[in-house]
DNA sequence: GCAATTGATGTAATAACATTACATTTCAAG
DNA sequence: CTTGAAATGTAATGTTATTACATCAATTGC
C-alpha cells in the first residue's frame, strides 16, 4: 500500500494525531485547528476519511476516537499493509499501544471461513491498565 | 454469575432485545418502548447498564448498539460467566453471530501480561458478509 | 486555450448517540 | 412506620457524525 501526497487538511489533521500521546476525538482534532481555519467537523472528518483509507490513521471504536499509525516503514508486513490492528487503550491515562498478531488474525480467519463468513474489517480493542498506571 | 430478577424497565428493554433480529440502538429501543410509557433514553440507557452488567446484553462498539447475549444456560463457560466474547457482524442483513474463542483470548491474554498491561474489557468484532449476503 | 470532469473544500443545518442534574417513587430491612 | 437504597420520570444538555449544497482547484481531453 502506497502513501499518498497528502492534502493541506489531510496533513494537518495528520500530524495533530502523530504529535499526541493519546487518541483524540473528531472534535478535539477541530479544536486543535481552529487557528489553521478549521471550522467545521466535516472538515476533519473527511480528512479522517482518507487517512483511514491510506492506512495512516485507525479509528478506535470503542472510545470514537482516533490515532496515527504506529507501524513505521519498516514494520514486518511492510508500510501499512499490515491486515488486523489490534489495541490495548488504558482507561487511566488514555496510552495506546497498536499492535498485531498473526495467530489471533489467522484463529478469527479460520472461524470466518467455518461459518462461510466473509470478513471485511476487525475490531480488536483491549481497555485497561497500563503498566504505569496499574 | 447469576441473573438476579429484572426490574420492569430491564425486562421490556431485554425483551426488545430478544426478539430482535438484529443489533438495536439505544433510541431504536426508546421507539419500541413509546406504547409501554417510555418517554426518555435515559430509561433506556439506564436499563442497558443493568443488563451489561448482569452480562445479558452485549454492546456492539462497531455499531453503537447492543443485542441480547446468545449464550444458552447450557453454554460451555457457564451462565453468563464467560470471559470474552467476540461478534460477526453482517453489514448487509445487520445478523450478528456472538462467538467466544478461547485461543484467541488466552493470546490476547499472554500479550497483555507481556506488556504488564491488564486487561478489564475486551472487544472483537468482525463486520463482513454473511453467510446469506456473501 | 478551454470546456468538462473529478476531487477537495467551506458552511450550515441536522441527525444520532449519550450523559448530567434533579425530583419523585418503590420497596424491603430494621 | 420510617428510612435508606435502588429504580424511575423528565428536562436539558453534551458529544459524535452525517446530509445537503455551494464553491474552488487540478487534471484531462478536445
Amino acid at each position: 500500500m502506497t502513501s499518498p501526497a497528502l492534502t493541506k487538511n489531510q496533513t494537518l489533521v495528520f500530524d495533530v494525531l502523530t504529535k499526541s500521546e493519546s487518541a483524540l476525538s473528531a472534535y478535539t482534532i477541530l479544536d486543535k485547528l481552529r487557528d489553521n481555519g478549521f471550522r467545521a467537523p466535516l472538515q476533519v472528518y473527511r480528512a479522517l476519511d482518507k487517512l483511514l483509507e491510506h492506512g495512516m490513521v485507525h479509528r478506535l471504536e470503542s472510545l470514537n476516537a482516533f490515532v496515527a499509525c504506529a507501524h513505521q516503514q519498516s514494520a514486518c508486513c511492510g508500510s501499512h499493509g499490515h491486515g488486523t490492528v489490534a489495541f490495548a487503550i488504558c482507561d487511566s491515562c488514555g496510552h495506546v499501544i497498536e499492535f498485531h498478531d498473526h495467530e489471533v488474525d489467522h484463529r478469527l480467519d479460520d472461524w470466518a471461513r467455518g461459518q462461510r463468513f466473509k470478513p471485511e474489517k476487525r475490531t480488536i480493542e483491549i481497555r485497561g491498565l497500563c503498566e504505569s498506571c496499574a
